[in-house]
DNA sequence: CCGATGTAATTGACGTGTCAATATTGACGC
DNA sequence: GCGTCAATATTGACACGTCAATTACATCGG
């Protein structure tokens, strides 16, 4: 019903100042949010937010382990890139890899009780920045408007995965 | 007349597992956009986000140069972050440093030739490329909504800047 | 069993960003 | 002029991210 407003009308015309200028605002009032609160948690925790990122996804796995590509795919890295910071957080003990017993060739990466304890003194104060610096800042209907907008963009990033609205709605 | 809710109401409340939800939303659609539309401008034109936004300053500057500290201060970068950028955009080619004539502490930053020329080629494919997958997506409503949320979220990580609403309303 | 092919994970090189030192020079008071 | 302090710009050390190899093992056809 809105499908094919994406592709077929307003392809020709160029982009509005407006709309350039709402872009711009866009990237830089999101980095200067990264920035503030990657700070805030570096500051308070000594963790980055990679490192957030990582023991997240970690704690929340069964017995808080995972191999190596099953974490890169739930957070959705470059395998490259987790080796490097795998080696940054082992080093600082805040996880271990122990030989894959399946595998010869995989990796576990598991959490120490360092990352654990760590991870858990930095959920909530960094619940708390987002809270000040984002949540606190918008009104109901503009989280409802964001969530809107956001989707749509990422449908539009990603048409391939746009669910067909045939169906019926699961329960 | 909407200047206390931020300070007084509903500071209290926890955040609602919704919102978290939309601010990773919020942060990881951002970076993916960032991502694209990065990786689309370095293959196209040799030129990074970072080279591109030197560049876009110092185009529009009076005789495409400025002090280097006014340059920092025009995009918003650390100088020691910038000082390092030139240096490796001076090892291209793309820009000079001269030393400035009234400060000689100072280095005056000036576009080169072939500076200026990749960031004319490269204008046009971005401005497309912002335009194909994020301005392409959204309704003017949304945009309309957008531009209000990202007012509303800079006026809330800075209180100080944000005008007295003492006068009227505008039209 | 063996060789080709694929997959898991790591490594090295390099661009990028931050923070904490540096020089070096201007500006101001005396 | 001279000492002090601030401002300008750079540098070095290190964390982080990407890309292109590389290593080691699994898998499969024969």
């Amino acid at each position: 019903m809105r499908d094919d407003r994406s592709v077929s009308a307003a392809e020709r015309r160029r982009m509005t100042s407006d709309e350039l200028t709402i872009w711009r605002s866009l990237i830089d009032t999101t980095a200067e949010l990264r920035r503030l609160l990657g700070a805030q948690l570096l500051q308070e925790t000594s963790l980055s937010p990679a490192d957030y990122h990582v023991l997240l996804a970690l704690s929340e796995a069964r017995d808080r382990r995972l191999r190596s590509s099953e974490l890169a795919a739930t957070i959705d890295w470059e395998r490259s890139r987790l080796s490097h910071h795998l080696a940054r957080m082992e080093r600082r003990g805040l996880i271990r890899r122990d030989d894959c017993a399946t595998d010869n060739r995989g990796a576990e990466v598991l959490l120490t009780e360092e990352g654990a304890t760590l991870f858990r003194a930095a959920t909530a104060p960094h619940m708390r920045a987002v809270k000040k610096h984002f949540a606190d800042a918008l009104t109901p209907e503009q989280f409802v408007a964001l969530a809107d907008i956001l989707q749509v963009l990422r449908d539009h990033l990603h048409p391939e995965l746009t669910e067909k609205p045939a169906g019926g709605q699961p329960s």
